[in-house]
DNA sequence: ACTGTGTCTGTAACACTGTTACAGACCGCC
DNA sequence: GGCGGTCTGTAACAGTGTTACAGACACAGT
């Protein structure tokens, strides 16, 4: 078990262009990053490393273990960001928000990992910094996996927001579009903040919050 | 503006199989609830219709535009339930869980939506619900909106969640194995915790509640 | 040196996808 | 009758993931 990434770093034999599957997990992601989750296509991926398609699946096997080997390799990139903050509460928002961020940054190879459902591994290395805060924080066994998990529920629907893209779908579908020719009662004022851009940074962090202070026990003086 | 759904009933001249959009669209909804996303084809959707590809591209355009009155569809259907509760914060809270649940009970459409991007979408009708609840707890404009996204953030969060498939991507990257080898500092109870199967519907509860006593004032006083 | 044997790699194809050009059939209307 | 707009089928195009197959290369054995 466990028979990934386990190539010996000197030339095994029988190779003639000495590609490594590393080598292709790595081209295919930076292939994600440059021109976007679309651009990701076996022929075009040969092309890139100038050798033929069978060569990929060779290495890599099929399509889908290769978008779950580039979404790993992401998480870990991700995953060696550090921590700082002052109380518990302080140092998981913290974490919380590195997650976030580190995936909105990439945001070609989030769109990719959400596309194919494995949105879950790209967060797992995160996780691990996030849970380690946690227990820190003075939370253990279920309530820890419980507090992690709600976290990951804020950021991952934080994502989904703000990498959906309303030119994608037909213009009388857009969310501003169907809030103002909506017959719903509603005030104007509200109608007016729902067809607006929302800040998606600041609701995330504000999110964020109302579920950390809900589940890691610290100080309530705060507003 | 707002070209969609303004077709007559009678029957239009100069058609042979009496085929409406609507005919269309319900016969797509209906061949993804039987057999998944994947099954959503031009060329299988034509034959369950009895006809050939071009009519459906006539009657929907692309397949994109398809996809998106599918998510309407189903989310003006999903918009039907009533809600109940007590106080403020229990109605909102039970219209939030309504989405999540009906989300939930047709996973194929969800899905669908997920994949292309159109999640938003299919939610769309149910913020309305959701909103005549918030203005009813006391919140208006802006502070209205906030509530709203948070609410929505985490019901987004949840359905990923709860929809991932795990038998989706190589046994090594499943989480309870990335969880039972992986190499971070846990305690070996918190570990466990992470690698069985989460309670999600707990989870979003637990999660909906946290975030919603955060923005609908109300009552301090229960546990 | 000769022959394997296992490790790669290219050519060419298969089955499938979304999409469209085009020709034609049907309908109401003049 | 002929005209024109509304559909509808045939057939194709370009592109996708994937694989069967044949070959080239490096090393091991004799």
């Amino acid at each position: 078990m466990g028979k990934i990434a386990t190539k010996p770093s000197p030339a095994p034999p029988g190779r003639r262009t000495g590609l490594d599957r590393a080598d292709i997990v790595a081209a295919a992601l930076d292939l994600v990053v440059r021109e976007g989750p679309a651009a990701l296509t076996m022929r075009r991926l040969a092309a890139e490393l100038d050798v033929g398609t069978p060569t990929i699946y060779w290495h890599v096997g099929s399509r889908d273990d290769l978008v779950a080997a580039i979404v790993r390799t992401q998480s870990e990139r991700l995953a060696e960001r550090p921590v700082e903050g002052a109380t518990a509460r302080d140092r998981v928002l913290a974490a919380a928000l590195h997650i976030y961020r580190g995936a909105i940054e990439h945001r070609a190879i989030t769109s990719l990992a959400h596309q194919t459902g494995t949105a879950s591994l790209l967060l797992h290395d995160l996780e691990a910094a996030l849970v380690a805060e946690l227990e820190d924080a003075g939370l253990a066994g279920a309530a820890c996996a419980d507090a992690l998990r709600s976290i990951l529920v804020v950021v991952t629907g934080s994502l989904v927001l703000a990498l959906r893209d309303q030119s994608r779908f037909p213009e009388d579908y857009r969310a501003d579009v169907l809030w103002a020719g909506s017959a719903a009662p509603v005030t104007s004022g509200t109608r007016a903040a729902l067809c607006a851009e929302p800040d998606i940074d600041a609701l995330t962090a504000v999110t964020l919050r109302a579920v950390v202070d809900h589940h890691v026990p610290g100080g309530e003086g705060a507003a």
